[in-house]
DNA sequence: GCGCTTCGACGAAGCGCTTCGACAATGACC
DNA sequence: GGTCATTGTCGAAGCGCTTCGTCGAAGCGC
């Protein structure tokens, strides 16, 4: 491989000066600039990474901190979704890209990868996802001195930024659509008990916007959990469809639910949107391949990694204070909701 | 943060000494060790990337090349799963780990990446997902001399190493096992076009599975090819239910089709499996979200990662000529394939 | 034409680590 | 008791880059 010494030898210059054409900290005379940015082109030179690291103290380099912990029959957890996993990533890697800077991906299965990466100065930042309200793992991310955007709102950020989506702002719109519907009882067929023992702070967040707009609209609101057991989705649903008034709209918070949801609505003869509304929270391509294509909030999870590169990049350029950013929620109308059954209306 | 000439200070030897505690490279007696240790715990000491980088010309990073090309619309390209994707990384972050290495993640929508980790020497291999038959990185990559371990098969491996999984074994296992319930006409529900032009091999290598297999069996097949689109998904399903001698055992490669597939059969009344065997090509918790469970044959993405990243450090080492590697097909029975219905055993 | 600033390029000192050769100290052996 | 390996440690030379201080040359005003 080349080294900034061939690059300057054939240019006829001190390896300073090409240095100086690649950063472009200095000024340059034209003249020079072209005759070392031939030698670079000729010679194919391409900085060695740990070289520059050692000399400027940057890498260049993020890490991103996602959740792989892997279950025992080798399938990923549960109640992380891959696809908003890889939705994030997607987001972050292209947009840490185009800031110049490449993504080193750990997963928080591995203890010492935090240490041995913010120790060993292998990356300039830190991205870390799913960031729970009580996380153990920011006392050492802290320790480090290593700057680092959370995704998720703990408790005490610990004066890192953090970003996350915007699940009262959810809550809202989904009841504020319905209502304005004329839906006066709304059922949620929210996620299993163990995301909200690990996620209060999300769950809690969607339920305080659902409760809220319900509270302003008049709506009456009927909460059930459940895994994506086909009989745990039955009770639910049927909690939720079963009573002296059933509710006419579903909001569904669920993606593993969802298809045997939409089954179980199907067994009972229910039309969407005729007969019930159906609002889902998930992913677009979620919502567009349940057998009826579905009237959805995006959980913007591409988004939301783009913003955190970003907000990672602005730190490290001494742009940015810690803040929490959350990214807004919004609706996309499928037609799976409508005015209630004029029965129901009542 | 703490150097290594701390380190040698506070445990009152040379800094060289410090080195060969930490590689092992040469014998140090127990009691050094031991003052180094120490030394190196209570300053937390972590050797600097960049300087290790620097002066040993090794990372003790893989670069793996995903495909995460975006479309327009936000959503991620339709042909190759982001599932199996995720399962792939989360198959090659975790050995890597286990090796001693960590994971740069490079998306292929990115040209410039390629040439910059690899002549930056960023990355000591490089990890290429989805190569295609004829795929245009490999040149570039064979220029740099980086050590590469190619997923998918391309006609020229140009000395690299390759692993993919055994799509012919997949198709013989297919039709084996619906011949063995008695099934002598089988439908196969595959991948879109796109699919099949970007991915000869793949596409090429199943059918050639089936074929062989079914000829072997005394099998009648039936081909179609299917996007996600539900009249498509109707009129593949059409040719395979709808002639003289309908298929009894349908063979969907096609995940995205897959619940599409399940639905019309329900409209057709068709019960599975008394009345049609399904068997699915697709991973496994695609398999068990389906309306009916079902028998599948899983692409074992995990296994492929970890066994990509294996290889990758095996070449490093040198105990590795280059070499390509099939994974095995396996099926997992629930129970969504039977013997054909007495009628049309005949 | 003199001193002044400004511009552009240079040289050298590290950054923190690995690795090689050198070399005491120790023990084995005759 | 002298020779010869062996073992354990040290010192120093880089690895390829950035960056700071320096300095000649050119341009300016008077």
């Amino acid at each position: 491989m080349a080294t900034i010494e061939d690059v300057a030898r054939r240019a006829g210059v001190a390896t300073s000066t090409v240095s100086y054409v690649i950063s472009g900290k200095r000024a340059i005379s034209a003249a020079t600039r072209a005759r070392v940015e031939q030698a670079i082109a000729e010679l194919d030179y391409h900085p060695h990474a740990g070289a520059r690291a050692l000399a400027s103290s940057r890498t260049d380099v993020l890490a991103l901190v996602v959740p792989l912990r892997l279950d025992a029959d080798t399938s990923l957890r549960g109640d992380v979704d891959v696809n908003v996993i890889m939705q994030f990533v997607a987001g972050v890697v292209p947009r840490a890209r185009s800031l110049g800077y490449d993504v080193l991906l750990l997963t928080d299965d591995d203890p010492t990868a935090l240490a041995r990466v913010a120790g060993g100065s292998s990356a300039d930042a830190l991205v870390v996802m799913d960031v729970e309200t009580e996380d153990a793992r920011l006392p050492a991310i802290a320790r480090s001195r290593t700057p680092a955007i959370l995704i998720g709102m703990p408790v005490d950020p610990q004066g890192f930024s953090c970003v996350d989506f915007d699940f009262d702002g959810a809550g809202r719109l989904a009841v504020r659509h319905l209502a304005g519907l004329g839906h006066r009882r709304v059922a949620l067929i929210g996620p299993p008990q163990v995301v909200l023992e690990r996620h209060t702070s999300y769950a809690d967040r969607m339920l305080h916007g659902l409760r809220a707009q319900s509270d302003a609209s008049g709506v009456d609101l009927v909460l059930t959990h459940t895994s994506a057991r086909r009989d745990a989705v039955a009770a639910a649903v049927s909690r939720a469809l079963d009573g002296d008034t059933p509710a006419t709209a579903l909001v569904v918070h669920n993606e593993a639910a969802l298809p045997t949801v939409m089954d179980l609505l199907r067994e009972r003869s229910l039309r969407v949107p005729e007969d019930l509304s159906v609002l889902a929270v998930c992913p677009p391509h979620i919502a567009e391949q349940q057998s009826v294509v579905l009237t959805s909030i995006d959980i913007p999870a591409q988004q939301i990694g783009a913003t955190a590169a970003e907000m990672a990049v602005a730190t490290l350029r001494g742009e940015l204070e810690p803040e929490t950013r959350l990214v807004r929620a919004a609706l996309t109308d499928r037609g799976s909701s409508s005015a209630p059954p004029a029965r129901a209306t009542s």
